[in-house]
DNA sequence: ATCGTTGCCGCAATCGATTGCGGCAACGAT
DNA sequence: ATCGTTGCCGCAATCGATTGCGGCAACGAT
């Protein structure tokens, strides 16, 4: 038992093909009655419409592709559910690669998607990803690109990102009014935007409130939990003294920083504050809850699904934008 | 600038369009001169197969497809990660769906999968999908289906599952060798096996250990976290005294409650215990780091994506599998 | 009787890749 | 000179849906 087509259709109503498929598609050329007809069987037989025919036909698909790093965080996951409901809405089905953060394998997921005639893309790229031609030849054919949360330069194509040197001056900012002084910073030391712009915020917001920089206090490893450990780690067998407070790139390196605490007896905030970034569920949950910076994750996702629609809709005279969505400083007992 | 095609190559190297098709495929009946020339042409001209005209042609997608209720829950965002690896290395792309719980939704990615002619589907269904029709349209026109998590009654297609009674079994019966007596459940009504076989392995233990099951000690709610607070509030309601302890049919269930017994300022293990169901990560971080049975998330990706890999590969041939993969109980400090 | 109009439908080409079959050139063997 | 073999390649059909163009039947108008 093979899939029905629109001949099949054709065949028992003694029909042409062109008339069944005009009648499918509510064509003003086929009588009431045969619209009918055509429609009954269809549904009788089952029949869905061949989208490898469809989308030979149309060169184009009803499909958009999707890059992130990792699906299993929070953060991503999250995005992805909103990007999800957005195109399910607009008809549009979702292929979902994950990088792994292997630029390799980014490299072979474009591809792939550029193979499957996506009719858009959207794409956060992998932590050392700093060549991004990959992408180019989207843009030469007119496919629209839309980066989100890890964004290149944005020239050509939109972006959304939150404004991450700002959640990260408020926060620092925060500790320096609650009398920290001694703020060490765990980070990424890779080509991201948002490790650049979270540690500029960092040291702004110390500079700005006459605390020198010492770098004794900054380490860069990585945006993940086990990052967290080994960034906490290397600032304790650096320092004599632990500092005040840390404000990490990211809530699993703030977590990965929780864990490494605890397991020293500290206490939180008494002992050592901690603030992370992103807002994800668990770091409410735990004790003491975790000062962070909220970013609106499935927002996130929606409004680059929203630009990208646009822009699909719109074709070559759509104007590239960048949104920055805000973040917010959520205060809790961590600090 | 549209996308290159196989006649573009042919034409500007003036040879047909099955050489170039041949010579791509490394046929051995073209000339190593040529094939060099077609391919070195292939990659200058950023050449990416017509997955449209290749799926039309072969009648075969290299697409598999898989249908969750949440993306955003941590244990399918874990499945999905085991899967995406698996098929990135079969050389298959994946198209995710969330169904969001809603029967319809459901049906319609169903559908869509169908007409995206996907090589095969690999499926948790939807909490009140009693009807499960749409997926015998798959059987009957021999797509692989392996049902995975919450699976409906596995006859025709392959199934993974957790050993759900046994992992509820151990965590009861741990509770009732602690010396608790009062144990309550917060589980979900619902046509979910998982649901059903939690509760069952609940009421067995406490039967076997000389417990009567108290009907007032068991409520019905869902199996996410507003579900758990929604849970514990009837009890809360309910009961002149609350119980000992909660075994709760999933971890979010578990953490909705743990945020009401919080607010209480109740202790955990003193006042109240509790048990989850999953090993969440988030379980391990919270004060107290919660008792619960653990599921090997990413295997059970991986392993249901290795039957449907299985399963295209020997054709109708092919048995369907019942794969239950064992649980373990992780003792912390809730219990 | 001729013509124009309207309703309704079919022919055939098209999208891009694949492949069975056939065919030509070049060569050596007889 | 004829024949068979080998290497290499092209013709043309095919997958299923779409659509410009054309065409026929039926009808009323002149």
């Amino acid at each position: 038992m093979s899939h029905t087509t629109i001949k099949d259709i054709a065949v028992r109503l003694g029909l042409s093909t062109s008339t069944v498929s005009r009648a499918l598609r509510n064509h003003p050329d086929i009588s009431e009655e045969t619209r009918k007809n055509v429609t009954k069987l269809a549904e009788e037989l089952d029949y869905r419409p061949n989208l490898f025919a469809q989308g030979l036909k149309n060169q184009q698909s009803q499909i958009i592709g999707v890059i992130v790093p990792q699906v299993k965080h929070y953060f991503f996951s999250a995005i992805m559910s909103g990007i999800t409901d957005v195109a399910y809405k607009a008809g549009y089905t979702v292929i979902i690669c994950q990088s792994n953060e292997d630029f390799q394998r980014e490299v072979t997921n474009a591809q792939t998607l550029l193979s499957q005639r996506v009719a858009g893309l959207l794409v956060s790229v992998s932590q050392n990803s700093d060549n991004l031609e990959h992408f180019d030849i989207f843009i030469r054919r007119n496919i629209p690109v839309v980066f989100f949360d890890r964004v290149p330069d944005c020239v050509n194509s939109s972006c959304v990102t939150v404004d991450d040197y700002q959640g990260a001056y408020k926060a620092v900012e925060y500790l320096v009014k609650q009398g920290y002084r001694r703020i060490a910073h765990i980070g990424a030391q890779d080509n991201l935007s948002i490790s650049a712009n979270r540690f500029k915020g960092y040291a702004d917001a110390l500079k700005n409130n006459n605390i020198p920089l010492d770098e004794t206090l900054v380490v860069f490893t990585g945006l993940n939990e086990e990052h967290g450990m080994e960034g906490f780690d290397q600032l304790h067998a650096r320092l004599d003294t632990l500092p005040d407070a840390i404000f990490a790139v990211t809530d699993p390196v703030a977590v990965g920083a929780f864990i490494r605490i605890k397991e020293l007896k500290l206490r939180i905030p008494q002992d050592i504050a901690l603030v992370g970034f992103s807002d994800n569920p668990v770091v409410s949950l735990i004790d003491p809850p975790m000062t962070t910076v909220h970013q609106p994750a499935a927002d996130i996702g929606k409004t680059a699904a929203g630009l990208l629609f646009e822009h699909i809709q719109s074709g070559r005279q759509f104007q590239p934008k960048h949104v920055v969505l805000p973040t917010e400083l959520i205060v809790r007992q961590s600090t």
